[in-house]
DNA sequence: ACCACACTCGCTATTTCCGGTGAGTTTACT
DNA sequence: AGTAAACTCACCGGAAATAGCGAGTGTGGT
């Protein structure tokens, strides 16, 4: 089974488009023998891309209906970092068990574990499983599969990512390491008297690598040079 | 081998205090056979956390001299996801290169291989392995342990969150469609009058929301919330 | 039925930031 | 050895954001 899995993020390191991508993940449901298996970009925006094996009334339905926002799965997803059990979040509230219903009618499967994988540039992605079968069968499974399902998502991503961004350094910005300072202090909440005081520099000085920093990321003011540093990994609070 | 990790994360999922999984973690140099190990919160705020097994010197060095300004290995890390090797850094610039050698000199080693891992709330860690030895020798290391150093730098970071917050949902942060509206345009780059012209409000109302964001996301002033919410993915521009 | 919260609107004073114009020293690449 | 870029410092007027006081509606959960 190790082998298995190691041959399969292999097969997913060297997929050359994302259709053999495609192809390729949803041999999963052979190796795991599960029902679905999915991976989806849950960020609003940059790249949504959806790779699914669920049925296509069920997705189109979830993408129509926005059901993102009352899915449980996603919603639990931003606060988590490990994979997690489907069965350990909250489906009390009324909108929930209402989506959970609709989503057994929709052939998801009662059982499911989700993976969230961060990526710089705010990337944020979920690899997720889904089975229909008791919950001591489940239960076995998650212990035997919970590192590699967490390597899978990775892989995942990483390839999507390699397959986008073919030359990600081709339009590099480089920030000096004084101007660097400033974003990040004024990131991390400082006013510039602060900032330039925290730097042992004058406020006039300081004011100077804003602006610098500024025209070199073609930023309309502070904030948006703040946000597109970060956007592309030059800076992190 | 495989044997031997799939222990050592059981061990560390289940060490309950940073001193423990310290030692627990330090045992790695045993099982892969390298010089030195280390995992470290990149992020300015939050945790500031490390965990090494170089010498005192070199971490007392590294502390007071800001390296990580310097250091290619942290700068290379905001922009990368999956681990990579040290050599596929850029060390062609002279502060780079002077590092490197202050590196070499204080025990660090010629090799090495970061993991980035990015948590929810922020969070932004690196777990590092480095050693001496051959180009071909160290190739043939990561050959064999990507997927393994993956793991593991993930289920630290896991381990210390569990430590660190055991009470996850109390400081989970949730801003509602407007806010994060608000948020999304400031980071664009409009100012506040464009940014409520676009959502067809009052920018009165536009002002509320993101003193509300601010307020929720216990930010200074518009930039720290647009930043605070980049890191934890609640935007992304 | 009530409470919490998201959504919408307005005024004023104070603080902070932006844009334009300067100049001089040191460091680094060619 | 020359050029480019980083680093440091200063002034001023106008633009924008923050802090402080408000009020009212609609939705969802206990």
């Amino acid at each position: 089974m190790q082998n298995q899995i190691a041959a399969f993020l292999e097969r997913v390191e060297q997929c050359e488009s994302l259709v053999e991508l495609n192809t390729v993940v949803a041999e999963l449901r052979h190796i795991f023998q599960v029902d679905h298996v999915v991976y989806h970009s849950v960020n609003s925006q940059g790249d949504p891309y959806a790779l699914a094996t669920y049925g296509q009334d069920w997705a189109e339905y979830y993408e129509c209906e926005e059901l993102y926002r009352v899915d449980p799965v996603v919603l639990g997803a931003f606060q988590r970092f490990h994979p997690y059990n489907w069965k350990s979040l909250d489906w009390e509230k009324k909108p929930a068990r209402r989506f959970f219903q609709e989503a057994q009618d929709g052939g998801v499967g009662n059982q499911g574990v989700s993976v969230p994988v961060r990526g710089p540039h705010g990337e944020f992605a979920l690899f997720s499983i889904s089975h229909t079968c008791s919950d001591e069968v489940w239960a076995r499974f998650l212990d035997t599969h919970m590192p590699n399902l967490l390597l899978i998502g990775h892989y995942i991503h990483a390839s999507i990512r390699a397959l986008e961004f073919p030359e990600v350094d081709g339009n590099y910005i480089v920030l000096s390491p004084r101007e660097t300072d400033a974003l990040r202090l004024l990131g991390a909440g400082l006013n510039r008297g602060r900032a330039a005081e925290r730097l042992k520099i004058s406020e006039h000085t300081l004011r100077v690598y804003i602006e610098s920093a500024r025209s070199k990321l073609n930023a309309s003011n502070t904030t948006h040079a703040v946000a597109k540093a970060m956007a592309r990994g030059l800076i992190s609070i």
